[in-house]
DNA sequence: CGGATATACGTTATAGTATAACATAGCGCA
DNA sequence: TGCGCTATGTTATACTATAACGTATATCCG
């Protein structure tokens, strides 16, 4: 587990580990909410700060349609899939459709940066339950 | 020209001319901006409503990554390219892309309500104007 | 040692995005 | 006429994110 981490310092360790205790992503606010249960005063830079080394480490990433952040662990590659029931997130692996997709974009002369592929719906523990 | 809209109310329709007028998509405060240059005190309630109503009558979307609003006739189906240097966003057509993605979410039972899917880097123009 | 630089962090304030809640106005129609 | 519906106005506030400045600590090297 674990990789393109250096050293974290204990502010980025503490967001990281109440991320991964999460079965959900979190919001910042809902990170601060902790962070000030856990030691007194906190403020919101020290939250956000910890949010972007996190995630030019690539431990994390913010999923863009929730306004939330998850650890990378669940979310690994390409494709975020969000059960809006149960809120939770998982990463699926699609390796086909993103290369199909850089092929066409080279085509046309465009150069990718960065992709976002989240899927909203219901997953199919949350269907049964409702069966 | 347009499809999906009943008819629009006269804040709809101001709202929509803005986006359609930008080449880029455009912020809920540029356009709160535009409608209080165009007449007097306007809210940002207003706003909203209009962008609401007017995305679920299919007639705009949300850029995610760019926590804005575009027109939908320049951005159309699936995918969504983004130029992080002139700022245009366009729709690219994945019939077959999309269409893999939904059947390897079916396999997992997961039913699909919403995908968004937002691609950023730099759009042949622009990188011929660097050469 | 002592100073220069770099990094993280604390702290205060504010910018930017979005919605809740309640009041009012106009329209269609029983 | 009076009811229900929809859109709008209006005020206030919630939620998300960053700017700006100060301080502490570590590191490197003269």
């Amino acid at each position: 587990m674990g990789q393109g981490a250096d050293h974290l310092t204990s502010n980025q360790a503490q967001v990281l580990d109440h991320l991964r205790a999460a079965n959900a992503p979190m919001t910042a606010y809902q990170l601060l909410g902790r962070m000030q249960n856990d030691r007194g005063a906190v403020a919101p830079p020290t939250v956000y700060r910890a949010l972007k080394a996190l995630e030019e480490a690539g431990l994390i990433r913010r999923i863009e349609t929730l306004r939330a952040w998850a650890p990378v662990a669940t979310v690994r590659p390409g494709v975020v899939v969000i059960c809006d029931d149960c809120g939770t997130v998982r990463g699926v692996e699609a390796p086909g459709l993103l290369e199909s997709l850089h092929e066409r974009l080279v085509a046309e002369g465009f150069a990718e940066a960065r992709k976002t592929i989240e899927v909203h719906g219901r997953c199919g523990d949350c269907a049964e339950d409702r069966a």
